[in-house]
DNA sequence: TATTACGTATTTTTT
DNA sequence: ATACGTAATA
């Protein structure tokens, strides 16, 4: 096993002289520590300590001196795993582990590659990463160009399409012919084309693009691959189940080196196939990379008994996966409960009382956490929290730098670092407002289209003519001489923050927003200063682009409050808690219509490893639930209990019914009533938008009722999650932004449902932010 | 340039 | 039913 190291090295690299961090671990966990040699695979069920024996592996190869840190390859898939990944590393490695240089994401390694060898790539060094965003702005671009009705064929679906062909690894000249045809009656892959083109004008990469152009510059460039050949000793691989052919053809590249890759996964957690993630890629590693191992893990040591019976259960009814046999030493604990409601509110209300009683057995809130399939299913639990009182947090959601006026600031500096970046561009030539209105950019894109050249080159010539005149030209002018003095400041050696926060003033957009009266102007301003306080932290502007285009941090920082947590089942994977909740098991919701309907049995399979996330993530206890009526897109629905629930063992169920549904004849009587959450709740919540320390998260807590004195001020917009009222410098809106505010009278709010032809009393708002 | 009207989608989320 | 983006209109 350690033939090859010699016996000084190995003693002297273990201080105290034993392998003290291989300590605890159980037979299996240590064999896939120590099989070093070859290509392994370990297959780690839900809660048998995957990361655990991952983690050790790399103490354990750095400790026994087989690699330098350096020398290793870690790959995980999101910037989350890999920062828990370095620190517990770290912490069995000791000073050590500060070289990990090769320990991130599949995105940040390629980019880091990339930019070591960007001519190589046919890049710039300085090229720039694009988002999703920008990929769809330059994909409408490209289908106006190309004068195709984008109502017809959305930018949206072809950039799904692209990044569809970047997942499989297919450039433009390699998508099979009978796909090529798929929009826009045949033109496709001509667009697809044409992106492409524009990226390389851009000097910018989309995120596929990270992974394609490393393979391709492996494949070109032998000496380069040998390279890194020689660099990665061991490869390790997280969430294996999760990579899609462009990245398993990624680590095959690199794997030829030495062949020493292990790659660590659950192929009954593969719920990611909606983004290209292929479940073969694990299914077929014992053929993929000859001479395999594989080590099952299946010994859990997160459920109960009970609670695993069931998730084992349900899981067996999938054909395609490997097939392990989850056990635990634990105790049996109690049956997973099954409910069957009336409606959702129902659910809801007897899912809050549950949360409560647990909270006066001396339980903790944060030891909850409700998981539904689809975030619409998370409205109907945060209304009944709020009125109970019950203190939770909403995990997922928009992101701090996904906001418009972040974007907007990155703009900017982009611009400084790459000045033929046009997405960022067209982006703030006119933000704030300069004059240059839509008709003048169409008329320097159509130069520059012609030209193939960047719309700041373009620009700059353009301005020596006469063809843009007026308001627009002297807009142009001072846009571009700005650029000029904070590239030059840039390149003088002024810091990135003063530069930063010299750009956002001079350009007239810290004003622009000091002069919008409006209530999110002034959250604007504080994300900005947020955003400029984050850049203090790097040292340098190509280091926080690179960070925010990529490996930007989107995690809390440890939740300290005492919330319950509702969640998607797919945000919930990795995560455990003591009390779960998994509501919602209905046909068409759960499994989804969709899934089934686009993927067929495949999507089905995939559900149902979401079902196993989800029971798997219980420790304790774990209810599930399902209702015989439900309002989905606003209208009320007879809805079936899911064939999931069907799939659970009786054994270790023990099922309730709180309506009588299941003795009854079917579903179709009616229920009568609908929802009036907004009368007589008599409390007010506020809503606070997530901060640059918050990103992922949206908070709603509730606080004491707002005082209305009869001085408020109407505050009428056809956008309803803009419609309420102004008390004073406070700005509420209605609660979940339905109607439009009529009258304020007192305490009374008057809203009047414009469709339903009603007008109610309303008494519950939610404060602006 | 700001407001209003209209059309469309509406699972999951990362990089 | 509703949120969002875009086109049409004042």
């Amino acid at each position: 096993m350690s033939d090859n190291v010699p016996l000084s090295q190995l003693a002297m690299a273990r201080p105290g002289g034993g392998a003290d961090y291989l300590d605890g671990l159980n037979p299996e966990q240590k064999q896939a520590v120590e099989t070093l040699e070859g290509p392994l695979l370990v297959l780690a069920g839900a809660g048998t300590g995957k990361t655990r024996v991952l983690t050790t592996r790399l103490a354990h190869i750095i400790r026994t001196g087989r690699a330098k840190p350096w020398q290793t390859l870690c790959v995980t898939f999101t910037n989350k795993a890999a920062r828990e990944m370095r620190d517990r590393a770290q912490n069995l490695i000791g000073p050590d582990g500060e070289g990990l240089r090769w320990l991130g994401t599949f995105h940040s390694i390629s980019a880091q590659i990339l930019r070591r060898h960007a001519e190589l790539a046919g890049l710039k060094p300085t090229f720039t990463i694009i988002d999703t965003d920008d990929q769809i702005r330059l994909c409408k671009q490209i289908i106006e160009a190309e004068n195709i009705d984008p109502k017809r064929w959305t930018p949206r679906y072809l950039a799904g399409l692209i990044d569809g062909w970047k997942n499989r690894a297919l450039l433009p000249d390699k998508v099979p012919s009978d796909e090529a045809y798929q929009f826009a009656d045949g033109k496709g892959i001509r667009l697809y084309d044409i992106y492409q083109r524009r990226l390389s004008i851009l000097n910018a990469c989309d995120f596929g693009d990270l992974l394609l152009l490393t393979i391709r510059l492996f494949q070109d460039n032998r000496d380069v691959l040998a390279e890194y050949h020689d660099r990665f000793r061991y490869i390790l691989v997280d969430e294996y189940q999760d990579t899609n052919i462009a990245q398993y053809l990624w680590l095959r590249l690199l794997a030829r080196g030495t062949g020493n890759i292990c790659c660590v996964g659950d192929d009954d957690q593969s719920i990611y196939g909606w983004r290209g993630a292929e479940v073969t890629n694990i299914l077929k590693f014992e053929q993929d990379f000859e001479g395999a191992d594989v080590i099952r893990l299946e010994r859990n040591y997160r459920s109960t008994g009970h609670i695993l019976a069931c998730a084992s259960q349900l899981i067996t009814e999938n054909k395609g996966r490997l097939g392990k046999t989850l056990w635990t030493e634990g105790d049996e604990g109690e049956p997973v409960k099954l409910r069957g409601l009336w409606d959702g509110e129902a659910e809801a209300r007897l899912i809050g009382d549950d949360i409560e009683s647990w909270r006066s057995s001396g339980r903790r809130y944060e030891d909850c956490a409700v998981l539904v399939r689809a975030s619409w299913q998370m409205r109907a639990f945060e209304e009944r929290f709020i009125m109970l009182g019950i203190p939770y947090r909403v995990i997922g959601g928009p992101r701090f730098f996904e906001r418009a006026e972040i974007r907007d600031a990155m703009a900017y500096f982009r611009l400084i670092r790459s000045e033929d970046d046009d997405l960022a561009f067209e982006r703030v030539v006119n933000q704030p407002k300069r004059g240059v209105g839509a008709s003048s950019l169409q008329k320097l894109q159509q130069i520059a289209r012609g030209d193939g050249r960047s719309l700041h080159t373009i620009t700059r010539m353009v301005l020596q003519t006469d063809e843009i005149k007026g308001p627009a030209k002297r807009g142009l002018t001072s846009f571009m001489n700005h650029l000029d003095m904070w590239r030059d400041k840039h390149h003088g050696g002024m810091s990135h923050t003063e530069l930063a926060e010299q750009i956002l003033d001079e350009s007239g957009y810290t004003d622009m927003l000091r002069a919008d009266r409006s209530p999110q102007a002034a959250t604007r301003l504080e994300n900005l200063k947020e955003l400029i306080n984050a850049m203090g932290e790097f040292d340098s502007l190509a280091g926080f682009l690179e960070h925010v285009q990529l490996v930007m941090d989107t995690s809390r920082d440890g939740g300290s409050e005492d919330e319950v947590q509702i969640l998607t089942l797919h945000a919930a994977k990795g995560l455990e808690w003591p009390m779960v909740f998994l509501p919602g098991w209905e046909e068409e919701v759960f499994p989804s219509k969709r899934s089934i309907d686009e993927n067929g049995n495949k999507g089905l399979e995939e559900e149902r490893r979401l079902a196993y996330v989800g029971i798997t993530r219980a420790r304790e206890r774990c209810y599930i639930s399902f209702v015989a009526n439900r309002q989905i897109y606003g209208r009320w629905q007879s809805v079936i209990p899911s064939r999931f629930v069907d799939e659970l063992p009786h054994k270790h169920v023990e099922a309730i019914s709180e309506t009588g549904y299941g003795q009854r004849q079917g579903f179709g009587e009616s229920f009568g009533g609908g929802s009036s959450s907004f009368e007589d709740l008599g409390e007010k919540s506020t809503y606070s938008s997530p901060g640059w320390k918050r990103m992922r998260e949206t908070t709603r807590k509730r606080s004491a009722p707002p005082v209305i004195d009869g001085k408020a001020e109407l505050i009428a917009s056809t956008d309803p999650g803009r419609a309420g009222f102004k008390l004073g410098q406070r700005v509420f809106h209605i609660k979940f932004g339905y109607g439009k505010v009529e009258q304020i009278e007192g305490a009374k709010l008057t809203v009047e449902f414009e469709k339903a032809g009603t007008k109610k009393v309303i008494a519950t708002f939610v404060e602006a932010a």
